[in-house]
This record gives C-alpha cells, structure tokens and sequence, in this order.
DNA sequence: ATGCCCCCGGTTCGGGGA
C-alpha cells in the first residue's frame, strides 16, 4: 500500500496536476494539504472517478486538509483537539480497516509561525505543536498503527535545506521549532525518510522565486511520522520531486511511502 | 536588508504563504 502526502497549494489551480499526479503514482491514500477551498466547492467527483473515497476539511481562502483514500473510510475526525476558538483548518484524520487490522491516517498542515515576533503567528505555531503532542501521545496509547503525514513547517536539521545560514532566526529553523518536532518523533515516532538515509540535498519544498528550483534551493518540511505498530509494516520512502518541473507545480511535491496491509 | 513568485477573494490590491 502507498501512503502519500503533499501540500498542494490550492486545488482549484492544481486541479489537472494533482490528477495526473495520481494516475501516474496510483497511491492507495493521499493526504493533501492547503486545498484552500471550501468543502463544497472540492473537486470530488474528479477523485472520485479515479477510485477515491473523498474527506475533506476545509475553509475559505487558505488553508485546509483532505483526505483521498481507496479503501473506505470507517471514521473521519475534524480539527486539532486542545483549543475552542481555533477555526483554522490544518488537520483530519481517517480511519481504515486493513487485512490485519486498523489503520490511523493524519493529514495535518503546521502553522508556518512566521514572522517569529508576532504572537499571532509564532506563539500559534507553537502552541498548535505543543497540541499536536499531546493528542499524538493520547493516540499512541491505543498501540495502533497511525501515521502523520504532512506539512510540518518544520526543517529538521541542517542539512535538511540548502543553506542553514540564511534560515537563522526563520520560524521554520527556530530552536523552538524543531525540539518541539523532535519532542513529537521521541514519543515513539519513526520519520520515514530518514529511516533508509541521512544524506543531505533532499527537498520537499522549492519556493517560487529566485529561482530556488533549478538551483536546488529546496528544504525539506513535508514529513511522514509512523507509530512502533506501523512501523513494523513499513517499507520504505521516497519523494516525488520530478513533479517540481510540471507545468503550474506547487511549491512542495510528494512524499510517499510503502506500507504491508 | 528586502524582494523576487504564486494563490485567493473578488478587484485592479491586500492577505497569506515559506
């Protein structure tokens, strides 16, 4: 089975990018972020003739998560526990039954945080991790396969981007930041891809300007986390940056994984 | 030090992204 995630930015204008995208990487599940549409104006009919079951959480404007999955959906769960008047939309979660089993799948979309002197966004960001770690560890207790999949807003470490440098004092780089992500994989969470390599240059995200693509000027922020129980039944992972060079591409592109179910 | 570019809403610009 193939687990994807990918923040799509925007469905309405990578409508016909996500869908060729699917049909050439045929996933089982996908878990996209930033759909930035609402949930009646998405796309599902599109998915759906492709063999998806469609769930979606999502908000005017920005934002927003859904869920694609080929095996049904048991149970959806909307929206981050942990804070009432948070009205972002940044996570779902869906429910399946495997062969042996069940299987718990997170799309989430971390606040970017930036800039850090701005409570508003680095205090949410903040907080909103310090949520995300205390429903993983009441989630965890359950000793179920569960895998979170998406766009941290977090580079891990150095050679997670091109130059270390010029992300000093970045809310994406912060000290902050990352001990709070290394807070959460020290629950017990694998991180996919750093399970087959260590080696520096691997990317999710290449921004739009200054040409940061065609000179690899990349950082690697989309993170796929699995749990002891789905970690027993992984088997490998690996990033699609080939769809960077599509035409009208999102900023970020797929990473996926294999999973025995 | 800042902006480059892109998407959205619904307008000819501002908010948001990273």
């Amino acid at each position: 089975m193939k687990i994807a995630s990918w923040n799509i930015n925007g469905i309405k204008a990578r409508h016909d990018v996500v869908l060729e995208w699917l049909k050439q990487a045929d996933p089982d599940i996908a878990c996209l972020q930033e759909i930035k549409s609402v949930d009646e104006n998405f796309p599902r009919a599109s998915f759906e003739a492709l063999g998806y079951n469609v769930e979606t959480h999502g908000q005017k404007g920005f934002n927003g998560v859904a869920i694609l999955s080929k095996m049904p959906f048991d149970e959806v769960d909307r929206g981050l526990p942990g804070d009432e008047e948070d009205e972002q939309a940044r996570f779902i979660e869906g429910v399946f039954s495997t062969r042996d089993g069940v299987l718990r799948v997170v799309s989430l979309y971390l606040p970017n945080g930036n800039p850090p002197d701005d409570p508003r966004k680095f205090d949410y960001k903040l907080r909103w991790m310090d949520r995300l770690i205390a429903w993983s560890a009441d989630r965890l207790e359950l000793e179920e396969p569960l895998i979170l999949a998406g766009d941290y807003n977090v580079i891990p470490q150095d050679e997670d981007c091109w130059d270390p440098a010029s992300w000093q004092g970045d809310a994406l780089f912060l000290p902050q930041s990352r001990s709070r992500f290394e807070q959460l994989k020290s629950l017990g969470f694998t991180e996919a891809l750093r399970t087959s390599t260590h080696e520096d240059g691997i990317y999710t995200f290449w921004d739009y300007q200054a040409g940061a693509w065609p000179k690899n000027h990349g950082i690697r922020i989309d993170h796929l986390l699995l749990s002891p129980e789905a970690t027993l039944r992984f088997e490998g992972c690996s990033v699609d940056s080939y769809v960077r060079d599509w035409e009208k591409p999102s900023d970020h592109v797929p990473i996926w994984l294999n999973y025995a179910a």
